[in-house]
DNA sequence: CGCATAGTTGAATTCCCTCAACTTGAGTGG
DNA sequence: CCACTCAAGTTGAGGGAATTCAACTATGCG
């Protein structure tokens, strides 16, 4: 069963002025800006929640480990998203890095103190936290209730959503079959069974491993078997 | 496939003093008393999010939709929890009556104003946030990677711990196989006889098909294969 | 009492997993 | 530059856990 590599995390942390570009909020809060190798860890499971992060670029994994090694992936955070924010004193999931990543990270204790000041911080939170309730919420539906197709298949829409374009009409999948696996409870067979299937029915096209390319948008989104609409007011 | 029985909602709404006891928050803002029946819908899938509730009494179960009618249970919410805070502008899942419950309503807007004034409102809405996500994220690990065993032992272990108990030593599951079923991403036919299991195995005692008591806390927990620790500090 | 719904149990099927072999690609050192 | 190694990915064969289909029992409600 899979198990991440060892952790190291490449220059512990690197103070940086705080009027850095990059669309960075909270500029009230000091922030540190630090650079992850691929597979470090950048907070183990359970571990109490003193920061969270953004990312800058690259790509994370948020993952939980059962006592006999099986492994989920609760979800994967692209350049511009958040990671830490899980709720409670602790981290329910640890957080890896699936690509070699940049991330801005900032004190919770700073941002609590930050949200009795400012009003716009927490709501910043909130959504931050309602985007991460959804996206669970969506996953939860996944592995439930679809089959191995639709999982890949609306795993494949949402990823093509979230991740820039690479080159001519493609996208780069940074995490590995493992991981996908992981991620949708299946089995990395079962994935590369998968995947080959869409692309023999040129639903996508593989370019290598983790160069894909939707052919037919629409097709994909229906073997998603997304969810009917019961309320259209 | 299970699909719920036609809504309605029993009394439509019924306004009540504010100085009502029942360990409400935010007496700031009034709110509404509600009675439902069983079955009856609160809030149906993907409606505009106008509403927050809290359980006074009874249990509610959060559903969606799959276009075919495969049904996903979200979460159950039981007395003193909080439903249809799930984010954003409209409700994710629908909310349901597992059993006649009473309610109290609150309007978001009124919240999101209360959120300006008083910084401990705030707090509290980002606990409710958290203890979701925290209970989704459970559920994430549940569906991607427990057998259906496991599944069934852990959910009778966090079931227990959320409702009062009911008479000697057992309680009242007060949702169908169906609920549950929907719930743990499996069928009614495998609830039934992986419940039958855990009976014939002395872990738990089922007087009626809704009264559980479990004879053996420790081995229901460990059936449920609950997660290793890698951080002790 | 009769009907409908919920729950249980059995037999057969299926989708996905497990195990295993093979292929591919990236990194290393001769 | 090529041989070697190792990890990642693909593909095939067989097996198993949970589903599907079906029959039966129990429980409530008019």
């Amino acid at each position: 069963m899979s198990v991440s590599a060892s952790a190291r995390i490449l220059p512990p942390m690197l103070r940086v002025a705080p009027q850095d570009a990059m669309g960075l909020p909270f500029p009230q809060i000091a922030h540190h800006l630090l650079t992850v190798a691929r597979d470090a860890e950048i907070f183990p499971e359970a571990s109490p929640a003193t920061h969270v992060y953004k990312v800058l670029s690259g790509t994370l994994r948020t993952a939980k480990l059962l006592a006999d090694g099986r492994r989920q992936i609760g979800a994967f955070v692209f350049a511009g998203e958040w990671v830490g924010f899980d709720g409670g004193p602790r981290h329910f999931y640890a957080a890896e890095a699936v690509t070699e990543s940049r991330l801005a990270s900032f004190s919770r204790r700073d941002l609590e103190r930050l949200i009795c000041e400012d009003h716009e911080v927490a709501r910043t939170i909130q959504e931050v936290l309602c985007g991460t309730l959804a996206a669970a919420h969506e996953q939860i539906v996944s592995l439930g209730r679809k089959t191995a197709t639709e999982r890949v298949a609306s795993f494949l829409a949402d990823v093509e959503g979230r991740l820039p374009e690479s080159g001519k009409g493609g996208f780069m999948l940074p995490m590995s079959r493992g991981d996908i696996a992981d991620y949708l409870g299946l089995t990395v067979e079962t994935v590369s069974r998968t995947l080959g299937d869409l692309r023999r029915r040129r639903v996508i096209q593989i370019e290598d491993a983790h160069q894909v390319r939707i052919i037919d948008p629409t097709l994909l989104a229906a073997l998603g078997g997304d969810e009917m609409r019961r309320y259209s007011a």
